[in-house]
DNA sequence: TAGTCGGACGCAAGAATCTTTCGTGTGGGC
DNA sequence: GCCCACACGAAAGATTCTTGCGTCCGACTA
């Protein structure tokens, strides 16, 4: 967990290397050399240094979530009674340490906080709402939304070059 | 690109895999093996399985949007005027299509679709709107919401067992 | 201009990992 | 009781990752 964050420079070739790790994480470095014409040593130095800057921040497997039993994906707005720096630091940690909320988002506009909740059942959520918005004192208001389909979901920035 | 999508059924060690890669998927198979108690060529058969069934949809870097310029995020809330399947359908590919769209779902609720967006500028968010929302007649309204903070981002599903 | 230094490169060797093959053991069905 | 399908582990082979080394290019300095 070295994250030096040295916020280094990024040239089109890191930028061509990001690109493909993006996609595909398993090509091999010699591959990745051939499609941006530098050696396999080169693009894993490359690779190294924006992993240790933090730049890539992790190499991971996206899993079906339908296919292991987590078949419902939920959208949460939820607006809180009191924005106070301390709360809002509360409901970030309370947030984000729920397996079942895969992302969180503090935000502006006519809610404070965006949920992305998956779950494998309805009454999951049910007692998950109970749990994390009615028991929850600061909360003031929450709307659902149930995502009937996932057209598009990954975590791939488009990038410039 | 060979989705059998056979639904084959998981036990616990696949779980653990998954587990696993799904923090960190270059864990070495012989690392994986020892914390599941099973040799790297089963864990690699598993894993070929799981990628054929399409459990394991990807292999993919996480890269930090805000080291590479991309330092805004936003959601998007959309209701549509009419909702006829084809429509629906051409709508899906549409978001689909735009790289700045990182995530979008259809849902129920008071909104049909929820758009994740990350761009470098307000101004490229606000040419971003004009093309996707102005520009398609069958939006009726969208709502915005910034993100002053990503709590927690990832795809990591809660897994059983 | 000449000299020095840092940084990144490619090549090649060594280390580690992935992948396949093969023989074995176990459970279900005939 | 026998056979077959399936998954396992061990070991060998193939591929990939990683490191060491010599070279080159650009910047800075005398």
């Amino acid at each position: 967990m070295s994250k030096s964050s040295s916020s280094i420079i990024l040239d089109s070739f890191d930028l061509s290397i990001l690109n493909i790790l993006q996609r595909d994480n398993m090509t091999p470095q010699r591959v990745i050399g051939e499609a941006v014409s530098l050696s396999a040593p080169a693009v894993q130095r490359r690779i190294r240094r924006m992993e240790e800057a933090g730049i890539i921040q992790a190499n991971v497997a996206v899993v079906d979530p339908a296919q292991v039993g987590q078949t419902i994906t939920i959208f949460v707005e939820v607006e809180v009674i009191s924005e106070t720096a301390e709360l809002i630091d509360a409901a970030k940690r309370e947030f984000a340490s729920v397996p079942e909320v895969q992302q969180c988002y503090y935000v502006t506009g006519e809610a404070d906080f965006v949920l992305v909740i998956v779950v494998p059942t309805m009454t999951a959520y049910e007692a998950l709402t109970r749990r994390l918005f009615f028991g929850n004192n600061n909360v003031k208001r929450f709307r659902t939304f149930v995502a009937m389909d996932r057209v598009k979901v990954g975590l791939t920035v488009s990038l410039p070059g």
